[in-house]
DNA sequence: TTAGGGTTAG
């Protein structure tokens, strides 16, 4: 009746020192029965702090005349789940009772099932431990172990577990046939699923459920509503988790005819509206696009937590709307609701793609004062937000600080890099990403190839091009293909861009147009400019680009006339222009400004700021149509508004044009201010009269 | 002592 300790020392349940007697003598001043438990000993167990007070309430437990039974060891089993040496005694503690029931096996699966850590091994030798014991498991010891193996994803041993059960007949069990299930949609093992629902007759609410979101895991969200329908039909009624499920599906979908459909669902079956439920409205409508919707839903919400806050936040970031997001998450610091990593994720993008550098600092410094890793999801999040502030040496600080880099880490980076113009050690870190056996995906092409377009190295980005299908197996999409057109039009090669979009598999787009005709007008090729401005017409015909750059072409060809034909056309044929727009963040503040728009406070003070800049430069504003553009109206707020050592950092929606480039250039040198500027397509640093972009953009 | 649910990037 020996048993090894987990600390290695023999222990013999029945030889316990007379000290421990002596301390459970104490909760126990009568003669101990079975039916009358010491009454402090639960409570005890609940703030047992050492493995020493454990024993010595189990030596008290293991004088009693039938300890198997009793509540208590049930307890100490339960806590044993903790931590490895525990797991340990536990087993020892099994090993030596005459005849453990299977309870008490039960009971120490149940606790280990809720460990996060994985027990895998574990819990498969208290299995064959049991099986030893002559025990056979029932329908409470199924379930609660396919529940650990789901909590783990092994597949194998779910599989072989499956084996045992149909071996011993309980595989018709609903309970455990419901938790097989869900342990292979933990796997994305669909056809499994659909076996265990399929094969037998009987199936409830449960089955359905588990069934449905197993589909929407696997990515079958259009199979997944096909079941729920299929399970409306046979008569079921969903409640709130089954409409979960479906939802969760829907949203995948972006349907959001169904979405209303199923909202009147749980309207009209008076589905219970617990906060899972408003939750995956919110987010299913958000997702749908109808952000409306989604935030009226939210404002209802008689009950909301951190996960609300986050499913319209991250709705609002999804549709663009990230100045919103940065107000709701405001509204929920003012409200006390601590935010945690996702939120922090959320606020993240907005920030990177407002160029909001001050928020941006605040989240890191909330994260690393909260203890929040900043590895995974949220370091990606750092890296993408300090490449797009601008602040690149930041992005490979926190990227170099980061243990486990994943494919989106080196893709915000070489992105990043790309972005800053950076193309040499963009391209390096690709290497270094190879090296490390990260494998790129698509977006990391892109990347690698607009860092090539930018740095001028066309036959190293062809190459790369190529290497796409050829030794990663990726398709190059219309981006790629852009990429390639940019790359060739910038180094002024204009025949080979038109051979390569001949090549293309598919219909050249907009895109591919506008960069081919964006080429022409750099190189001043005019006929060429003709033949693709129409082309581009032709795939756009209501925008603006293709009547801007041709009207451009022709006035630096001395073409005026023809350029003011195509101003009179855009005109006459209605041509949606999309505003230009820049943002500058103050003090925490981000402030907009459109072209020509007299809406910030400070109009007045800022349109003076512009005139002062323009006389000092020696502009002849008659002739300076890009006088009030958006970006200028930034720079001379931020002129305005900051001590003269600070730089400047503005985002723009649009490309920089040339004009503007040229006198931001000039007030870099004139105000002595470093300007870092953003527009659509890459940073541009101006300082001392010079742009690190070295005219090339 | 038994199962199914919502939010996270380039």
């Amino acid at each position: 009746m020996t048993a090894m300790c987990s600390d290695g020392r023999a222990i013999h349940p029945y030889s316990a020192s007379a000290a421990v007697v002596g301390r459970a003598m104490a909760f126990s001043p009568s003669a101990p029965s079975p039916s009358t438990p010491p009454p402090q000993l639960p409570h005890k167990l609940d703030t047992i702090r050492s493995m020493d007070e454990l024993k010595q309430i189990q030596a008290a437990i293991l004088k009693t005349p039938s300890p198997q039974s009793s509540p208590v060891l049930a307890k100490i089993l339960s806590f044993c789940a903790l931590s490895s040496p525990h797991i340990a005694h536990a087993r020892s503690l099994l090993a030596h009772i005459d005849n453990p029931s299977l309870l008490m096996y039960n009971t120490v699966f149940h606790s280990l099932s809720r460990s996060n850590r994985s027990l895998v091994s574990t819990s498969i030798m208290f299995y064959e431990d049991m099986l030893e014991k002559g025990l056979r498991p029932d329908s409470f010891t199924f379930p609660y172990l396919v529940k650990l193996f789901a909590n783990s994803q092994a597949l194998q041993a779910g599989e072989a577990l499956h084996a045992h059960a149909i071996k011993m007949g309980l595989d018709a069990n609903v309970y455990v046939r419901n938790n097989l299930m869900s342990l292979y949609a933990v796997c994305g093992e669909v056809r499994s699923i659909w076996k265990l629902f399929d094969g037998f007759p009987e199936r409830d609410l449960v089955s359905w459920t588990t069934l449905i979101s197993g589909y929407t895991k696997a990515g079958l969200a259009k199979e997944a509503v096909e079941v729920f329908k299929e399970m409306l039909s046979e008569n079921l009624r969903a409640d709130g988790v089954t409409m979960v499920a479906v939802l969760s599906a829907c949203a995948e979908l972006g349907d959001l005819e169904l979405g209303r459909n199923l909202h009147r669902y749980i309207g009209a079956r008076e589905v219970d509206m617990d906060v899972f439920v408003g939750n995956a409205l919110v987010y299913m409508y958000s997702k749908c696009g109808d952000v409306d919707s989604a935030y009226q839903l939210f404002n209802q919400m008689p009950v909301r937590n951190v996960v609300s806050w986050n499913s319209m936040i991250s709705g609002l970031v999804n549709n663009r709307e990230f100045k919103q997001a940065l107000e709701l998450f405001r509204q929920m610091q003012s409200e006390g609701i601590e935010p945690d990593a996702v939120t922090l994720v959320g606020v993240l993008n907005s920030c990177a793609s407002l160029g909001a550098l001050e928020l941006g600092q605040w989240v890191h410094a909330y994260i690393n004062r909260n203890g929040i890793e900043a590895d995974g999801i949220t370091g990606n999040a750092l890296v993408d937000m300090y490449a797009k502030c601008g602040r690149i040496d930041r992005a490979m600080e926190v990227f170099g600080g980061m243990a486990h880099k994943d494919v989106y880490t080196y893709t915000s980076m070489i992105v990043g890099l790309a972005m800053h113009g950076r193309g040499e050690e963009a391209l390096d870190l690709f290497a270094a990403m190879s090296s490390a056996g990260v494998k790129p995906n698509e977006v990391t092409f892109v990347g690698v190839l607009s860092a090539c377009s930018h740095a001028g190295l066309v036959d190293v980005g062809l190459r790369h091009f190529e290497s796409m299908s050829a030794a990663y197996g990726l398709v190059p999409q219309m981006e790629h293909y852009g990429c390639v057109v940019d790359m060739f039009g910038r180094a002024g090669r204009l025949d080979k861009a038109q051979d390569f979009i001949s090549s293309m598999p598919m219909e050249p787009d907009a895109f591919i147009w506008g960069s081919l005709l964006g080429a022409c007008r750099k190189h001043g090729d005019v006929a060429l400019g003709e033949t693709v401005a129409k082309r581009l017409l032709d795939v756009e015909p209501q925008e603006e680009g293709a009547y801007v750059l041709m009207s451009n072409l022709y006035t630096a060809g001395n073409r005026r006339s023809d350029g003011l034909r195509m101003r009179k056309a855009m005109r006459a044929n209605k041509v949606r222009k999309t505003p230009g727009c820049s943002l500058i963040e103050i003090d925490g503040v981000i402030h907009e400004f459109r072209k020509g728009e007299e809406l910030h406070p400070l109009a007045k003070e800022v349109y003076a700021m512009v005139a002062e800049f323009g006389r000092r430069l020696n502009i002849d504003s008659s002739q300076d149509e890009a006088r009030h553009h958006s970006e200028r109206l930034a720079m001379a707020f931020g002129l305005i508004g900051t001590r003269p050592d600070t730089p400047l950092r503005i985002v723009k929606n649009l490309r920089v044009c040339h004009d503007c480039h040229s006198v931001i250039k000039s007030v870099s040198r004139l105000y002595n201010r470093e300007i870092v500027l953003r527009d659509r397509y890459r940073f541009h640093r101006f300082k001392d009269g010079w742009c690190s972009c070295n005219e090339f953009w």
